[in-house]
RNA sequence: UGUUCGAUGGUGUAAAGGUAGCACCACAGAUUUUGAUUCUGUUAGUCCAGGUUCGAAUCCUGGUCGGACAACCA
């Protein structure tokens, strides 16, 4: 046995399972070149899920200098629509990913596909039924029970080929007849119990108009698809697996030349805290629950992109979560992991305040205003620096002050000193408080003369940085605080997913954020120190800045204190 | 129930008969002008039972559990 391994292979196996099997096809020269194809259905809006197969699909093709195409499988005009050709092209671009000239439609096929319907019956393959949708599965049977014969199977060639020129030159009505192919009544997979091939559908497509009144069944098209593409490796999610006898079944039965293209299968992806499945994404767009396909809460790619998620995070996502055929359930935390580590890197930082107390340094000049200078990004020295505006009274986070506080707290407590960001060292002198109510709506202090930019010459230690603005300096901004669309990880476990919403998911409130922000245009991204991540929106005007928060920072201190 | 696919720490994903590794999460410590970042460490896994083998996550047999399928949707 001569068994040759070279070296390259061995040292970097880490394939997934599509990969080995293109490794394998390679070594036994099977394979000229890999060609894949995206194909979404324009019936609605890309979601993660799909980010997972486009990067697959393009990823694929990248890795062995092949091509990738994007095709919209577009059968069923009943549920196909332009507004969704015109969403997915964006994001599939917005991902990183050029099809170049290679954008097909299923419909560009529906000639070529009908001419095969016609081999097929000459072969005697395939058959008109007369069937009601409600006559067939009454006779299907079940995976034990053979289906009944269709009483119009023996029907002649002559006569079939009649009756579905006839069919196509629009003489009967939607729902009275169908072709079928004739397989195995009595298969235990039930696909291939006589299925489908052609219905009679009187709808407008949305690129071949009223052209034809019948139309393919999926399974009748994407293989056939596949095949006029030169796609070699047809890849889908598992559900399809129970597809592809007839998926190989209609490519043989044609005689088509080889080579044909071959379907794998791998799992979908789910997340934790999300659902998926697009009828229930749009059931969440048509019923207001969320405002629109591109709501920051929603799993779109659109939705994403609004919530601030970048390119490079949700790829890196896709390559991080593998691809396997086992069913599986990504926790949402392994996103905003990918989100925050490129953010990090990518966001400037600006200040502000959410919660705002008022801050009072007695000792400074009233009047007075000075300029202090920040890091833009310490992440990146190329960022450079900036300069925030200090005066006498200042905002900062309620949560930074605490008049009893735990021992372990280190941020402002009476008589405790603190650092202000990139300013001074403060010490709390007194607190006022309403005297009807008990709370505290202003926090006298005074400031250490020495401590211009947050450090003094004695050395000494302040261990509490909080971050501040100047309050007639501050721009007030709409801020939307983005939560967990679900209260549970698993909302599709439910009997109705939507009594599992999170009534926190938004929460609307005003921040006062540095000058700085006046500037900010929408798509993008800035760290509010000690904050979160926060992309400018869209619905930003210069006199109502909108921050959607994409994610928090990680909060060590608020998660100690909840235990 | 019939077919079919699957099963490795809490969650994902590697290991092609030879040290069960990596990432996220969690936890602990160090550093820190963001309780962030960074760094170090810790906990924790081969569904079960047999068999083959010097050696099994991997091969074989039998079971268990989970998913998909029974649309004129894709």
């Amino acid at each position: 046995m001569s068994t040759e391994i070279t070296p390259s292979a061995n040292e970097v196996r880490q394939l997934n399972f599509i990969e080995e099997i293109i490794e394998k096809e390679k070594k036994s020269e099977e394979l000229p070149i890999v060609h894949t194809r995206f194909p979404p259905e324009p019936n609605g809006y890309l979601h993660i899920g799909h980010a997972k197969s486009i990067c697959l699909n393009f990823g694929l093709a990248k890795k062995y200098n092949g091509k990738c195409n994007l095709r919209f499988d577009d059968t069923n005009p009943t549920a196909e629509d332009v507004e969704y050709v015109d969403s997915i092209k964006e994001d599939v671009h917005w991902l990183g990913f050029d099809w170049e000239d290679r954008m097909f439609y299923a419909s560009d096929y529906f000639q070529q596909i009908y001419d095969w319907a016609v081999l097929l019956i000459k072969k005697d393959k395939a058959f008109v039924c007369d069937l009601t949708a409600h006559e067939v599965s009454d006779m299907r049977g079940n995976p034990n029970i053979p289906a009944k014969p269709s009483p119009y199977k023996n029907r002649t060639v002559e006569e079939n080929l009649d009756l579905f020129e006839r069919m196509k030159n629009g003489e009967f009505s939607d729902g009275s007849k169908t072709l079928r192919a004739k397989i195995n009544l009595a298969s235990p997979n039930m696909h291939m119990r006589d299925p489908v091939l052609y219905r009679l559908l009187r709808a407008s497509h949305h690129r071949t108009g009223n052209k034809w009144c019948i139309y393919p069944m999926y399974d009748f098209a994407h293989g056939q698809s596949d095949y006029i593409e030169g796609i070699t490796h047809s890849i889908c999610t598992l559900e399809f697996e129970v597809h592809r006898p007839l998926y190989e079944w209609f490519l043989e039965a044609l005689e088509l030349p080889l080579p044909r293209p071959r379907q794998i299968e791998f799992a979908r992806l789910n997340l934790t805290y999300t659902v998926m499945s697009k009828r229930k994404l749009l059931e969440l767009v048509k019923s207001n629950y969320v405002n629109g396909w591109d709501d920051p809460r929603m799993p779109t790619i659109c939705g994403l992109r609004r919530r601030g998620y970048t390119t490079e995070s949700i790829r890196n996502f896709a390559e991080k979560i593998g691809v396997a055929k086992r069913e599986n359930i990504i926790d949402v935390s392994l996103l905003e992991f990918c989100i925050r580590e490129n953010l990090n890197k990518k966001a400037n930082r600006i200040l502000g305040v959410l919660n705002p107390l008022k801050v009072v340094i007695t000792n400074y000049t009233e009047n007075t205003e000075e300029e202090l200078e920040a890091i833009n990004n310490p992440e990146n020295a190329n960022a450079g620096t900036r300069k925030i505006p200090f005066s006498k009274e200042l905002f900062i986070e309620r949560d930074d002050f605490m008049e009893e506080p735990p021992k372990d707290y280190f941020r402002l407590k009476p008589g405790g000193e603190v650092r202000l960001r990139y300013a001074y060292y403060i010490k709390c002198e007194n607190v006022i408080k309403n005297t009807k109510t008990g709370e505290i709506t202003e926090i006298h202090c005074t400031y250490d003369t020495e401590s211009k930019g947050g450090k003094t010459i004695d050395g000494r230690k302040v261990k509490g940085t909080i971050h501040w603005v100047s309050a007639k300096n501050a721009i007030e901004c709409e801020v939307r605080l983005y939560d967990r669309l679900f209260k549970s990880e698993n909302p599709e476990s439910g009997q109705d997913f939507k009594e599992d919403l999170n009534p926190d998911s938004l929460k609307v409130v005003t921040g006062f954020v540095e000058p700085f922000i006046i500037s900010a245009k929408a798509g993008e991204k800035y760290q509010l120190e000690r904050i979160g991540y926060f992309n400018v929106d869209k619905d930003s005007k210069p006199d109502n800045i909108v921050l959607n928060r994409t994610v928090t920072l990680k909060d060590t201190w608020s998660k100690n204190l909840k235990r």
